[in-house]
DNA sequence: TGTACATCAGTGAACGCGCGTTCACTGATGTAC
DNA sequence: TGTACATCAGTGAACGCGCGTTCACTGATGTAC
């Protein structure tokens, strides 16, 4: 079986049909096992049963690839804060809430892509389509924030790009923290969404979005 | 000059002296420059000027090294947070908001140790010392939370390791955020410690610990 | 339907590089007497 | 104060490794006629 080395197992022969793909499914993978900065490109063309030369047809090179990685993730990330978002209905806060369980939730189900997007040490300069992708994330996060602080009551104004810093750095750090495992046994039986969840309701409470003691915030 | 090589520039001769701390120092400086996984020990040991084997006097391995920045800064860490908090005096509060800002104190000024502690992927289980450092950075935090929640109005209930993880999470992910200039440029201007305090103050009305509209919160 | 040919997407060998680590060694230092 | 010697903290050469990348090449595919 190891000898026979191209008896195309999952290969069509010489041509592999659709190797892009493959490497980026193959870095992703390396990415959740060794991080962004272990991962090789040789190593994702050894996963794709390709000699190590091949990813350069598709790639200009080893960072074009994680950049490619990022871009998609922030691609899906979008959508789904988008879709969450809902515009702000029925209620900005509801839409925040939102957000943040479908932050959470693609942290956790794409960690590889999460760390491409923000630990791969990647800068905007890097490629223009993934510097276009990040910035639909960070406008769809922002006009989140916005919404909600220009329906605050009277008399509460806050910046809108502080809340956003604000409420962007507890899910980060919150998905961050969570992964590395530097948080108590407690909050690991608790869970990560509902963690984060009760902390942006507090934040929220605090904004003065939601009554206080009140759970249901729509008001 | 560039050829009269062991010509003691800083130097004392064959014995160096105090490798062990020019080799820490001198990693800090490559972390700063390439972070902790663009380190390399052959190129710490060049800055200090001494042969590549020479590390191995003092460290076991590359990771040692590592884990010896990280503890350091446990340690310097500590000390910080624990002065700031000064027993929750006059107010756990007070106590809190200036943990925040000595937190981030220490990551800015101290952006490597910092890196070697949250970035570098070391484990607990790398080094017996790395734990015990790190678990008494944890422990003060810990203790400020909890006082915190103790003192609660009655009424406010929220468990202590929450907050705990909502503090850190905001404070860390402010941090991550604003290092890797993922945020605004109007947030650049404001600078980080009194984006994250008026991140703190907020969550701080939303646990009911600050009377709401107040600006100084003792009561 | 068959053939010539351009193009595409692979191969595999090779390169130079910097790294972590080991090894036998040796100069410098400190201590016992 | 001088000497013998153990120990410490360096040297420098070498190793094997995996990596990113390039290069001339070639098999497979698709298209024009």
């Amino acid at each position: 079986m190891e000898r026979t080395k191209h008896r195309r197992q999952g290969r069509r022969g010489y041509h592999h049909g659709n190797l892009k793909e493959a490497l980026v499914s193959a870095a992703r993978q390396l990415i959740l096992e060794k991080g962004p900065h272990g991962f090789s490109l040789i190593e994702a063309a050894r996963m794709a049963d390709v000699s190590p030369a091949a990813p350069y047809r598709h790639f200009r090179d080893r960072r074009a690839l994680l950049a490619e990685i990022a871009r998609l993730g922030y691609e899906k990330f979008s959508d789904r804060l988008e879709t969450a978002w809902n515009d702000g209905l029925p209620d900005p806060a509801d839409g925040l809430r939102r957000m943040g369980e479908a932050y959470i939730d693609f942290a956790l189900e794409d960690r590889a892509s999460y760390a491409a997007m923000f630990e791969a040490g990647l800068t905007v300069s890097d490629d223009e389509a993934l510097k276009e992708a990040g910035q639909r994330a960070y406008r769809t996060l922002a006009l989140a924030t916005e919404t909600l602080t220009a329906r605050l009551p009277e008399g509460q104004t806050v910046s809108p790009e502080l809340v956003f810093f604000h409420i962007w750095s507890l899910t980060h750090g919150a998905v961050t923290l969570f992964r590395n495992d530097l948080q108590s046994r407690a909050l690991k039986e608790i869970g990560l969404s509902p963690a984060l969840d009760s902390g942006i309701e507090i934040y929220l409470r605090g904004l003065g979005s939601v009554s206080p003691g009140v759970d249901d915030g729509a008001q």
